[in-house]
DNA sequence: TACTTAAATTGAACCGGTTCAATTGGATGC
DNA sequence: GCATCCAATTGAACCGGTTCAATTTAAGTA
């Protein structure tokens, strides 16, 4: 049997408030007492148990992170080694505090919104970290309603609330169309994230406003909605190069889809970046040893999520954020050989 | 305030204890009764607290998994896209029986079993899986003394115990080099993995025998240890390559390490599959669209997370395993570009 | 109808912490 | 010497479940 708070007030000779006091550093303790306790402690072991603490604090320690996966073209979409960043982020981080990330994988629909009603209620986590926001995102909608602690990587077009961070993807992706035009490419084929993310629309409206900003104009031959995979971003690029009049560059709304893209230019004996170029984005780590490298906008994920920790911790302890309306981060754009003028 | 079983029962004009009974399923409670239980549960909207649950229950149904990582020149190991497929599979078998997966970041060393010494005494964790196993590894030790369930994804040489599932990487590097060796390759390169894990002397037996099954000999300039990045794969082949009498081809003990190697062939206006043949190792879901598509040992790293899901509940429950001293899987060769016959 | 047996229900005790009103003890002031 | 004050300590009540011995209810039997 594991030693009790009991069982080491008894051994230092003291009551078990004082033992309570010593371990959550109240002042209140003599020092000499506190050596005693502390003493007890060592020699007995003893760690106090979670499942007491929490009941009696009504915390947990523990904020929780839900795959919501979404089925496509009966896939299920694999997960991003985005998410890992997001993860080491938030859990490198974390490990300060003591506090653990807890990890579940759903399907979107019916049962999700079951979980996070049992999550909430049975007070399992003290907060959740949200990601792949769909529009009209129901989860987003029942925690507000709960006024249950949670932070968002991402955003709606409208977003009230200080309770997100987001990379801008739409001024990314205008400076990628930049990057582009100047390059001398005037046919860009738009490989789309899939329609419900919330993202999707926010990116298309920086795709549109690069585009006129450099006087090219959109030929809807050349956009395919992509499910940020490495087979979709070969099926939309197959799809573009098929048209009677193909695009000399691609942009991609993940590197996934853009590795997919790259595969499907060299199997018909073309070259990424003189014959047709490939955009990315996400810069993932292997973003920049794929033949060619790849040109992508970088996003700081592995800051991001320690900063959504750190923000969803104030958000638990009902303290100010000092964020008004989310915080909206730029993503840079990393120039390498995915890239080129154009034929 | 949310409603506790005491609210429920006086709703439904039954004691606590009944209460308890339906929501456990036990077959004591008449059916009128667990009807009008039901009911009161419904509109009063109550879940069980996790916290109260476990104080009794002494289960958390939550299990564990930290990353602890290994500096090796300077940097973090990032985590490896294998271990996010490791953890879908974990988690897409967890749902169904409610438990979560906690998940915690920290360097090993002397930290690194105060987190888990915390964890064990502390109760958070109903049980722990364990990966990226070291020679010698402390974590063990400690967590077979404390008869603490976990299970292992790895092994060591001489595992005694039935809690751990691994892949024989051995023979997997064996098929591997057989298939170079029949492609006519003689002079065969060896990206070793970091020497604290404990898969690496395991590996180097495969290799060794590999070798000596085809006798080809080894030349010990044509062994590097790596640390699973994209970067030692570079700087390990870059080393290869400038040796006066070069490889004409490279096993490397991940993909990852496969696609920096690749890259600097690359760099060197060489062509992988004739210049210089690269095989990898895990099959990330990228190997089959970086260019060449990467010749690989497949592991079914998804369906090792659902079975050591099953294990770790097994012994959770104290359940007997029907394994007898592990399980020991093998990788299947999965042959794509990056190899051909040497020029 | 009375008696036995099985099924259903009850509720106090327990899990192991935290909290806070009440108490103790020692120092200070007059 | 006694009252006052404050720092330190105490321990019962509480958090919200589960468990199980004791009790009530219902069914079966003679």
């Amino acid at each position: 049997m594991m030693p009790t708070i009991r069982d080491v007030a008894r051994h230092a000779r003291v009551s078990v408030g004082t033992v309570s006091n010593v371990l959550n550093g109240s002042s209140l303790v003599k020092d000499e007492t506190r050596q005693r306790v502390m003493a007890a402690i060592e020699t007995l072991g003893y760690h106090p148990t979670a499942a007491a603490r929490s009941l009696s604090t009504q915390r947990t320690n523990t904020i929780g992170m839900i795959r919501s996966e979404i089925r496509l073209q009966g896939n299920l979409i694999e997960t991003d080694p985005m998410v890992l960043d997001l993860i080491d982020g938030i859990t490198s981080e974390a490990i300060n505090s003591s506090i653990g990330l807890t990890f579940w994988a759903i399907p979107a629909g019916q049962r999700e919104m079951e979980l996070y009603r049992r999550l909430v209620t049975s007070r399992q986590i003290d907060g959740l970290i949200l990601f792949a926001l769909r529009e009209k995102d129901p989860r987003v909608a029942y925690l507000q309603e709960q006024a249950f602690p949670f932070v968002i990587f991402g955003r709606f077009e409208s977003m009230e609330g200080d309770n997100w961070i987001d990379v801008d993807g739409a001024a990314g992706i205008e400076a990628a169309v930049r990057h582009l035009a100047e390059l001398g490419h005037r046919r860009i084929a738009y490989l789309s994230p899939p329609h419900e993310q919330s993202l999707t629309r926010l990116r298309w409206q920086g795709f549109v406003r690069g585009m006129e900003e450099m006087n090219l104009s959109i030929d809807p031959a050349l956009i395919y909605e992509g499910d940020f995979s490495e087979k979709s971003g070969q099926l939309g690029t197959h799809y573009f190069l098929d048209q009677p009049n193909p695009p000399t560059a691609i942009f991609c709304n993940n590197d996934r889809m853009a590795f997919g893209a790259m595969r499907a230019i060299q199997a018909r004996g073309l070259t990424v970046g003189s014959d047709v170029s490939v955009v990315g984005f996400d810069d993932i780590s292997l973003a920049r040893y794929s033949n060619p490298p790849l040109t992508t906008l970088n996003q700081p994920i592995h800051d991001i999520g320690k900063a959504l920790f750190n923000l969803l911790i104030k958000l638990i302890n009902r303290e100010p954020t000092d964020l008004l309306g989310g915080k909206l981060l730029k993503p840079e754009l990393v120039i390498r050989q995915s890239t080129g003028r154009p034929r």
